[in-house]
Formats: structure tokens, sequence, C-alpha cells
RNA sequence: GCCGACGUAGCUCAGGGGUAGAGCAACUGAUUCGUAAUCAGUAGGUCCGCGGUUCAAUUCCGCGCGUCGGCACCA
């Protein structure tokens, strides 16, 4: 006797095991149809599972928010077979369900190219269409090896070498003729995959994600459970696209790269002053926070960083100059700058906690496939800051940063925050001993902090355990922006203490920390957040005064002198050119506030305004609206 | 760095073995106009670079550089 809890909380008993179709299909034939999966006692197991014993079951369909993993996993098998029909010869490695979609990586001595997405696509419908069966089988391990090893498919028979022994190997038959290693859960046929789903891109990716393997052909797609959700989808990538922050750093005049300068930014009037204007808002809120800023040498003799460790570690991505007898590096980071400053005098736990900033201009020779516009750059300039304090300390100096960066994040739009914590790598440097002190320390301070985070194993900084500050661009792709590292090692290396109140030498420990990591990673991200319609505040030209007519020429001048006196970024527009095209013009170069001049005006002494977006305009007077534009734009955080 | 695609005017792109074309932008002139494109004219190119094949290469082939999409890396 079998009883099945539904979600609704009742109960169906059976004489004989049975599967989750036979439960769908006794409720009722719509259902049956409908089936994807089953979910017992939470789990999502395959439809054709037997059920030998009491559970609670769910039937999974479309509808299910956690069915589009299947429906993704599926498409990554429907997409090997396809694969393998098309190419006989290309063995199938590994295939995962992924955000929006799936992807499978190939070896193949020919790779694919975007011309064979197409023909793939077709077989993969064409699969749907036989709507083959697909069955789990548990098979011998051995015998699964050898399997595998006599079609010539050595990365999967490489792949079960690597399992546990006495793991029972699952095996997804689909279709009579072709099988496939899996974990599973599967839908119980290929034609409930459905046919929205598409072929994105092909790449090269790295046999297990190691660069001394062999490199494969990934083949990526996206899959949802109905062509409207797919088509919402493309459009989405498609709008995410006009974001893209190398494409509105044109469009918008802020910068530009060129291969004379690889991975540097050639930064152009309107994005230097959004630069400036980011850097003045930050440098008053680490003000505010107690800290003191400082400006530390850009070359320096290569022993500092040999004693620092990074010269073991990071040589290779070290700028380097010859000078006289010396070998000079360019900063790739501040810290022992920052060390440097720190051990003039003697400080005392008086002192401490220490906060010294630097926007600091930093050079990293990074490998040439990483360079992403101003996401991944060779120079950049750190909102660094180092927190010399005492182990009692870093609890309350760990949350008054995360409390800081809040406050930072929140006024320029970011609400959700995820962070990540990395405990140690495998190359490190320091004691086991210091580095359970040091991720204790961060983990606990991180916890008292309120702040929620998920664990990135092994993938700290080789001096100490960190929290990493996730952000989203506009198609995506994660990028670390803020940080929070907490090092035992470096002050130990570079010599650093203080007079503790016994009298005594002590070591203090220093948190690396950065809000917005970069200045131009974060004003790229900026970019693409705001799609280059900035705060008023941060836009780089706040207003235009755009004249009707020439009689209101003398009158613009006046106006954009007051809006200028008043510390508003205005520029004036008094080219003979209709009024709607003017309006055109500057909205679409995405200036927030256009005023507006003509006979009218300039008699009356009024403006009308135009917001960017905005259908209409509001008649004001000049001093009034002076008023309320110089309010509007005022820096969060000034009075 | 690795795999793949791409590289033609400022931008978006077309073309093609006989030294190049469109739209927008730019420039000049006319137009003085009330909230998302006024009209007319002009100018603009080592077709990424270097080699090779050819009577002839921007076009075909090779190499290099760069960009883009991933992977790897990211102090």
């Amino acid at each position: 006797m079998v009883a099945i809890t539904l979600p609704d909380g009742s109960v169906r008993r059976y004489d004989k095991p049975v599967t989750g179709a036979d439960v769908a299909a006794d409720i009722g034939p719509g259902l049956a149809k409908a089936a994807l999966a089953v979910k017992v006692n939470g789990d999502m197991k395959d439809l054709l599972l037997p059920l030998t014993e009491d559970v609670k079951l769910a039937i999974v369909t479309k509808k299910d928010p956690d069915a589009l993993e299947l429906l993704r996993h599926d498409a990554a098998h429907v997409l090997a077979e396809a694969v393998q029909e098309l190419f006989p010869g290309t063995q199938v490695t590994i295939g995962p369900a992924i955000e929006n979609g799936f992807y499978y990586d190939f070896a193949r001595n020919e790779p694919f190219t975007l011309d064979d997405l197409p023909k793939i696509e077709a077989k993969m419908k064409e699969i749907v269409d036989r709507d083959e069966p697909i069955r789990r089988e548990v098979w011998d391990r051995n015998d699964a090896i050898a399997h595998f090893k006599s079609i010539g498919e050595l990365y999967k028979a490489e792949l079960i070498s690597g399992f546990p022994e006495h793991e029972p190997i699952s095996i997804y038959r689909q279709g009579d003729k072709w099988l496939d290693l899996c974990r599973g859960p599967h839908l119980a046929s290929t034609g409930k995959l459905g046919k929205a789903f598409k072929l994105t891109k092909v790449a090269g990716a790295y046999w297990r994600g190691d660069s001394n393997n062999a490199m494969l052909t990934r083949i990526y797609g996206t899959a949802w459970a109905d062509e409207k959700q797919l088509a919402e989808y493309l459009t989405q990538i498609e709008e995410a696209e006009k974001r893209d922050h190398r494409r509105l750093g044109r469009e918008m005049d802020l910068f530009h790269l060129q291969e004379e300068a690889q991975g540097a930014v050639f930064w152009h009037p309107k994005g230097w002053t959004l630069y400036r204007t980011l850097q003045n808002y930050i440098r008053r809120r680490l003000e505010g926070a107690g800290y003191v800023e400082v400006n530390t040498p850009m070359l320096m003799d290569k022993v500092l960083w040999e004693k620092s460790g990074h010269w073991e570690k990071f040589r290779e991505g070290m700028f380097i100059s010859e000078s006289e007898e010396r070998t000079l590096a360019v900063k790739p980071m501040n810290c022992p700058g920052h060390v440097q400053i720190y051990n003039q005098g003697i400080k005392s736990y008086r002192d401490l906690p220490l906060r010294i900033a630097e926007f600091g201009c930093c050079h990293r020779n990074e490998p040439s496939g990483a360079l992403h516009g101003l996401m991944r750059v060779r120079a950049f300039v750190q909102d660094d800051a180092h927190i010399f304090c005492t182990e009692d300390q870093v609890k309350s100096e760990t949350k008054a940063f995360i409390d800081l960066l809040r406050v930072v994040y929140a006024d320029l739009g970011f609400t959700e925050i995820r962070v990540k914590f990395s405990d140690r790598p495998v190359k490190r440097a320091g004691s086991d001993e210091t580095w359970d002190k040091a991720e204790a320390a961060l983990r606990d301070a991180t916890d008292a902090a309120g702040l929620e985070w998920t664990l990135n194993p092994g993938e700290g900084a080789f001096y100490g355990p960190k929290l990493e500050f996730v952000l989203r661009d506009a198609i995506g792709r994660d990028w670390q922006c803020g940080t929070l590292q907490a090092d035992f090692v470096l002050p130990e290396r570079l010599e650093a203490n203080y007079i503790g109140e016994d009298g005594a030498k002590h070591r203090p420990v220093m948190l690396h920390r950065a809000i917005f990591g970069s200045m131009e990673r974060f004003i790229g991200i900026l970019v693409e957040n705001y799609a280059g319609k900035f705060p008023l505040w941060l836009t780089p030209l706040q207003a235009v005064v755009c004249t009707i007519t020439e009689e209101a020429n003398d009158y613009a001048a006046e106006v954009a002198a007051t809006l200028r006196a008043n510390g508003l970024r205005v520029e004036t527009d008094l080219r003979n050119e209709k009024i709607n095209y003017k309006v055109r013009e500057h909205s679409l170069a995405k200036v927030p506030v256009l005023v507006v001049v003509g006979k009218k005006e300039a008699e009356t002494r009024g403006v009308a305004l135009r917001r960017l977006g905005g259908a209409n305009q509001e008649i004001l007077a000049l001093d009034e609206a002076t008023d309320r534009l110089a309010k509007e734009a005022a820096v969060p955080g000034t009075f």
C-alpha cells in the first residue's frame, strides 16, 4: 500500500507502486498531458520514477517556476543528440542548465561556426517532433566506463572514472539509439520540451574549467516554457544591448578607448565631469566616515613588492621600468604604499583605527582576453582605503564599512546587494591559524552587520579572506565592485606595528576596502543601470537653455549665467534651429532638463522647463526655477 | 593567454579581382520658427597592417594587430 499526499493535502492510496505519471493520469487527462516531472518530498524527480513508499507528491507542469531548469537541462540533451546526429564523431562532455538557458560542451577537431546553429536548431526541433521517450537506467560503473570508451566517448569515461566507487551510474536513454550519462531528472519524452528555445552563441571553453586542459566548443542556447517568454527574453536582450556602456559612452561622448593605449581610458569632458562628480561625492562620504586621504608613488622599487609577496604571485601582471641600478614597478595596488605611511613614526593604540584612503591610480597587465570596456581595464583608479585597527576593532570597522557602502549604493540606485564571502585559496600566504582567525573575524563581523552572503570557496585574496559586493551589468554579467578584505599577513610582512595599552608592540590588522572598486568599472555599471539617464546631481550636463528665436539670445545667456551661479552645469543652444529640432537633439543626448526661452519668456523673465521624457512643460519665474533646480541637483550627503 | 567571429566615411551598414556607395552625423548657405528631425548644397576613405598569388588585390590566401562573444585569469 502506497499513500501519496498531494499539495492540497488530499491523499491517494494505491495497492502497488505507482509513478508520477500514473497519479497525474488518475487526477485527469489534462494534467497527464501537462505533467513534466514530479517533486517527491520537495525534490525534483522523473515522472516515471516508481514510488514505492508513502510520499508527498507534487506534479510539475510548465507553469511551475522550477520547471524551467528541467526544460533547459533537457534542451541541452536534445542539443547533444542533434549535434551527434549531424556531426558524427563529435564527443559529448557536459551540458547543464544555466540562468536563462543551457549549454553543452563538445569535443570535435573542427569547431562549430555560427552558421551551423540554424541547422542544429532545426535538428533539435525534429527530435522534439519525434517525441522520443526518455528513460532512466542504472548501470554498473565498469560497464559504463567500458561502454563509453568503446564508442569513443573518452570524456564521459573520464567523468565516470572520477565518480566515487559504488556510486550508481545513471544513464538516460533518449529514443532507442542515443544515450547520455546524467544525474537527471529529465522529462518523460523529448516532445515535452516544446520549441521555445534558440541557440545563441558558440564559444570556446576549457574541459573542466582548467586552462591546462583541452579547449572544447561550447554551444549556448536559451530555453523557455513558451514562445511568448522566449520572444520577451530576446527583446529584453536587444534592449539591454542599447544600454551597453561602450555604446552609450560613444553616443554620449563620455570617453573612448584606442589601441595605442589598450585597456586605458581617454575621458572626454563630459565623462570626466561625471567621474569628478562621483569622486567628489564619495570623498565627502569618506570624510564623514572618518577617513584621511593620501597619495602614494606610482613607481616604487621592486623590493617593496617582494616583501609584500606581490612580486612572487603577480609579477607577470605588473608593468616594470628600469632606472639606473633599480627595477621599479608601476603600482598594481596601493596597500604597500599605505603601510609606508602608517610606518612613519610610532603608532599607539590610541591612533587606531586609522583609515587611510587614496584614489590610487593602478596598472595591471591584464590578459588581453579579459579587457572589456570600462569594466576591465589595465589602468584604473581604485577608491581604495586601508583601515589599520586592532583585532578587537575588526567587527565594528566591518560594520561601519558595510553601513557606509549601503548608503553609497542606495544613493546610486542599488538597493539589492549581492555579497559573496571568499575564503582561503590554495596558493596563499600566512599560517592556517592566521587564516582561521581572519576568516572567523570577517564572517562574524559580516553576520553582525546583518548581511546575507553566499560562499565563494577558495576565491579569497592570497593574504586574506574577502567580501565581494557584486553588481550586474545590462546584459547580466556580474562584476565585483565593492570589497572588504581582512588581512593579518601584510602587516606582518611589511612590519607594521603599534604600541598597545600594555606598552608592548602589537601587529595591527589591515582591512582593505573599496566601495566602487574602480572608478572606471563603477561608472560603466552606472551608465548601464541608468541607461545614461543619470540622476540630476550626477549627470554631466544638467540643463541646456534653448532659444526659440534670436530675440531671446541675451536673455538665454542671462538664464544660463544665473543657473551656473547656483552651481548647475548648463549650456546654451542659441543655434538658428527649430525648437522641435533642439528638443529632439538634447533629448537624445539625455539632458535631463531643457530650459526653453522665447520672446514671451524674455519679456516676463520666465522659463519653460521641460523634463527628459516628459510630454509637457512647466512655466516658472526664473528665480523659482533656479531655486528648484539647485535643490534638486544637490549632491546626496550635502546640506 | 585560449577558442571562434568580425575589421569599408565620425556612426550604422551595403558592395565586390579592374583603386568604392547609402542613411544619419559634420561643414556652408537660406529659413527666425513655441516643445522629439526646415530646405538646399559641400566635403569626407592608405576599404586595420604586413607579406603572398595575379597583368591588376579593398576583394583571394597567409601572418600580425585590434574589436566582439565565451573560457581561463582578476592582488
